[in-house]
DNA sequence: TAGGTTCTACGACACAACGTCGTACCCCCG
DNA sequence: CGGGGGTACGACGTTGTGTCGTAGAACCTA
């Protein structure tokens, strides 16, 4: 299941989505652009069109105005980017990315301690049905 | 400090650089194309061109043939794009990218042990000079 | 029902990045 | 001098992105 990575706009326009779900395209581009020149429609239509061709969104039909939500969840498509990164770069494996930024101090001692308290809430021993 | 991210070719030649340190282009060449049509060697020389002009190699010239070295880690480049990742999609932080991840059981037992084990060994108690 | 308003669908274009090759040129050795 | 290494780099085809414009369907409203 390869994740194609989104370009800004792209991504840009995702982010709108994963703000407020169903939206038509005309809401999305008063959110992107906005002090739109009219002329932006197009634009928002045809990324709209290809983000749906890549499947990362859907569109209902039924109305006039289309309806647009998407197909992956924020946290679905950052996950997916984070595998590929892993992949490509260390056999599939987080823990090196990890272990160099705690070397390198990238990683703060807040994020430290919410990284600590996942990992703690998912042992194996613990507390999930 | 943004961290462009490197394209398949280019990361491709980095990889190689990565296993073993300076290189001639000849070298790089003949492990990248194994039955290479001479052709590639433009090719090549124009890659590690193209990754000096974005810092990711350096040569020596004090040879003829100039020697290649990485002047990025596999593992800088690897967490430089990780933090990409998570500015890109939550405001920097790690822990949501890696919930999502646990809630899915996207990441195996050996997985979760070993980060464990990483930030145990980073308790701000414990262990590090 | 005619005319305007809204919308969608999509072809077209400019621009950048990549991977590729070819050519010009340099240097040294026999 | 002639070659066989080597480097530097211009140029090209392809692909992806962001942009716009236009053709036409659908709808409202007087």
């Amino acid at each position: 299941m390869e994740q194609a990575p989104l370009a800004n706009a792209e991504l840009a326009l995702m982010e709108q989505l994963w703000i407020e779900q169903p939206r038509t395209a005309r809401e999305l581009r008063e959110s992107l652009y906005p002090n739109a020149a009219k002329a932006q429609h197009g634009t928002v239509q045809r990324l709209l069109q290809r983000l749906e061709e890549k499947g990362f969104v859907e569109h209902d039909t039924s109305l006039t105005a289309h309806q647009f939500k998407a197909r992956v969840t924020k946290q679905a498509y950052a996950s997916g980017q984070l595998e590929n990164l892993t992949e490509r770069l260390s056999g599939g494996s987080l823990a090196p990315l990890i272990t160099h930024l705690i070397q390198e101090r990238r990683l703060s001692k807040t994020e430290l301690a919410k990284l600590r308290k996942l990992l703690d809430a998912h042992r194996p021993s613990g507390g999930k049905p």
